[in-house]
DNA sequence: TGCAATACCTAAAAAACTTATGTATCTTAC
DNA sequence: GTAAGATACATAAGTTTTTTAGGTATTGCA
């Protein structure tokens, strides 16, 4: 995550709904793909992604599947059942979160600054 | 703030902003009023707020005036000049972050589900 | 008189990240 | 043919921001 405090904490969040929508992906590719979704403006680095993938396959929220393509070898995650669920839990906390931060940020209910004669 | 992961890296922004809306607020008011802006969803931990307000402070972004009220001291914190041109950055780089965390959470364009004869 | 609310503060630990580094293969350009 | 960049995985040290847990002191209410 290319230095944007903002995004810390979603990181989980992100590669959740990627699987959920995708089915299946490797990590390298789920780098790209965020790149590609957001236009350059989230860059998932490596130092972030692995150790969050590793965590999510440690609390079962993710299933591993090895496969070696061109001769490289690719570490294909998806969705436990477990994972659906949680798929489902995360993304409706961010919900929330997305509309409390809008309604903090949004302008205030000013006093008038125009005249009105 | 309670326990929310996603909230993590916006409390600078949501302090700057309440304070570029209020002109003077002290530490107390700000978990105060942020409580009742989101009705009850965060509630900022006085130790996640203090270094917060300290850190912005040192930076240059907000100035101090001490206040006794009902013989308890009142820390007040306003915006410097420089505080409101951070208010201003700050606030376009949340509205990248949810638009940009909007774009990524929202429903994919799925194949059809639904049977058409 | 004792608890909740008001008002400030800090320090240790946890969490999630950045930065840097390592391995290895394939492709493209010079 | 060889160097650089893309593909593909990984970890370890350090930083930042937060949680958790404590501390002080006053006011107000039951």
């Amino acid at each position: 995550m290319s230095n944007k405090k903002l995004y810390r904490g979603s990181l989980s969040t992100i590669i959740l709904k990627l699987l959920g929508d995708n089915g299946r992906m490797y990590g390298y590719e789920i780098t790209q793909h965020v790149k590609e979704l957001t236009k350059g403006e989230l860059k998932i680095t490596e130092g972030a992604l692995y150790p969050s993938l590793h965590k999510l396959e440690a609390e079962g929220h993710l299933q591993v599947e090895f496969e070696k393509v061109n001769n490289r070898m690719r570490k294909y995650y998806s969705l436990t059942e477990d994972g659906t669920k949680e798929v489902a839990n995360k993304l409706s906390e961010m919900e929330v979160f997305l509309q409390t931060m809008q309604s903090l940020i949004q302008p205030p209910l000013s006093s008038n600054t125009e005249f009105i004669p």
